[in-house]
DNA sequence: CAATAACCGAGACGGTACGTCGGGTCTTAAA
DNA sequence: TTTAAGACCCGACGTACCGTCTCGGTTATTG
């Protein structure tokens, strides 16, 4: 969403519409659907959003911006249930992030603009706080539960622990991406239980030897 | 490459140049260094190779095509070395694919491809013969010497062990896409050790319980 | 100029400020000698003027009727000087024109707002009232000033008297704006001279072969 | 037209289509009609003729230099008679060019390019040889004929005669012109009968008192 | 050795989309 | 009601690439 300041002092002229920028963003994701990240274009944008070029333009710098922030509020889809345990848990949210994988408009986007995103670092640094953010916070949040549970053990260090949430997070994230986008297999209930099987019994062998 | 029958029947006419597919993919590599693949142009290719740009469409469909035989020959690069102990393997190997990963004509063009494939089936399989197959080998080679080595129990069953070397494929190849494009951090050997001791206690561990 | 009745029952609410009447004509004038008739903006003029777009809107319908009251004062310049004889007298405005035509204002508008009344009679009026009558003027009182020296008999014929006049108003004002704007060769004292002497011969020798 | 060497050594690729260039003319003089020079717009014209825009800017740098083009040709219309004597024979030419300047297509764009002209020297030079060339030609013609009448003497000093002839030109051109765009009234064959008498008797007695 | 056929370079072609600019209107808060 | 500011819708701009086509000309195999 374009960023401004919190407490807005008031601007001189007329205000931005509000109207305009759900419409926006509601667009793009249709036209996601129909018509794909290659195929979609500012200017069917602004015409299903029933808005002039120009306002895109004003407030996104172009097409990646754009889905990136379109695309992002799906992320705030997912949580982490509490299913007694933390095998179950992982496994509920390796199936609700193959879910939305699933969605054409994800689907066809999301690589589109981490492809993108290689030669931009400002476009790296929207994802990373739009999208990313987004996911990791699960994964956060899932150790800490773990924890509480006593599934898993308290990480004295917050360097090595945040060194493996990084790991934890690449790995469960790529793992689901690749599975869904390049294999382009179904991310089912066995895939996803035999997936946790190998993270968590490794998580916790790792853990034991002292990992690091 | 583009894809003729295999025993050729000469066709009648001049044929085509072969040093003209040599120079076309060179020069796709080396458009895809200066400008990335949003601002890759055929033209610019073509240009580049000193070719006309109808002699590039005679040989692709298109700039998903051209890209996707341009880059996949840098994955006949990876190899799996023999360091004794699959882990050392895995964690070379590991360590090759990111080094790929990182090479500016790779690291933009993989996801770009991936992106248009989700809603191309022609070029999904493309990338899956192309590319895909090519990182897959190394897994399938990397469980047989495990399993000479005494490292890994052969698995009877063909589909169990197919599914297995699937998911360890995600695994591996997700991971390591996802930490240095996604995440955009350094695949380091501190990080493919750690990720590589995740991934093989997951793997003994579940094998002995009984993973399938 | 903006027209308003003449006899203003005073409005209420905040009346408007003369100053930016004539800020915004004298913004017109710059922005004419800048950058010409065709690069010439509302915005840019407003900008210029240090006042909103609204503010020239509420005041005239477009760019035409702006520019026609901005170049028209010009008009006001020329006078019919009294040189003692007509001949003189014509040439001295013959220059006089001339110079007002080589002004980068006079010149880069003039042709343009005609060009553009050409299918909008409301500019077509607004040009005659405002700046063809400005100019014909000069020819009335020319006439009356040599028929009072009795170099050019007294025509009683009122209709007559009118289509000639017509005529050697289109007559000076057309070759002068030709010779300076077509044909872009300098209008000088020589080709005045020349120009001067071709008209009033023409006249005289016309006006005593009865030319009605 | 766009010019290129007379004698022309065939270029290498496909060649343009000369069919393009006549149906962009045709389609740019029906624009002129229906919308007027500032409706007019590239794109119009281009769907008008069936024509890329591409195809349209690899030709004419512009909507003014397209324009001179497609009304240059109707100058070629201009013909000097042989009615017998001199009179007869401007008169005609006269009405002639009034009946031009009436065309919509003709009143609407002359005056917008020449308006142009004034900040853009190629523009002014492509209508000098364009538009301006085809009608001083007739002002040449019509003073030699005249002279092999002897209706007019032989002026032997050639840089007065060119002098006298562009003073001539300019007279009659901008009369004609400033009585039918500026003052917007007929150009009938009683104000040609006029105009004539007032520039013939000036153009003879101003001859025999050496005007030069 | 001529005919044939596919190739090659160059570049024009009809299109689509781009991102920007200007026109003229509307919506704020302030005067 | 006017003002400055600036967002709004709209339409055109001139450019860039797309993928196709049409040239003149080249290089092979076949008759």
């Amino acid at each position: 969403m374009p960023s401004r300041p919190l407490t807005e002092p008031p601007r001189p002229g007329r205000p931005r519409s509000a109207a305009a920028d759900a419409a926006i963003l509601e667009a793009t994701r249709a036209s996601l659907v129909d018509l794909g990240w290659s195929k979609l274009t500012m200017g069917e944008v602004a015409s299903r959003a029933g808005v002039a070029k120009t306002t895109l333009y004003r407030r996104w710098a172009g097409k990646n911006e754009l889905v990136v922030d379109a695309v992002a509020v799906l992320f705030d889809e997912l949580e982490l249930p509490d299913l007694g345990s933390l095998a179950a848990d992982v496994q509920a949210v390796v199936l609700q992030f193959a879910a939305l994988l699933e969605r054409p408009e994800t689907k066809t986007a999301l690589m589109a603009v981490v492809a993108e995103s290689t030669r931009d670092t400002a476009l790296r640094d929207r994802i990373r706080n739009s999208i990313v953010a987004r996911q990791k916070r699960l994964v956060l949040q899932g150790r800490e539960r773990a924890q509480r549970r006593g599934e898993l053990p308290v990480e004295p260090d917050t360097a090595t622990a945040g060194r493996t949430a990084d790991l934890i997070f690449d790995v469960i994230a790529g793992a689901v991406v690749h599975r869904a986008l390049v294999s382009a297999e179904p991310v089912d209930a066995d895939w996803a239980r035999r997936f946790t099987l190998l993270l968590l019994t490794g998580l916790r062998s790792a853990a034991s030897h002292g990992g690091g």
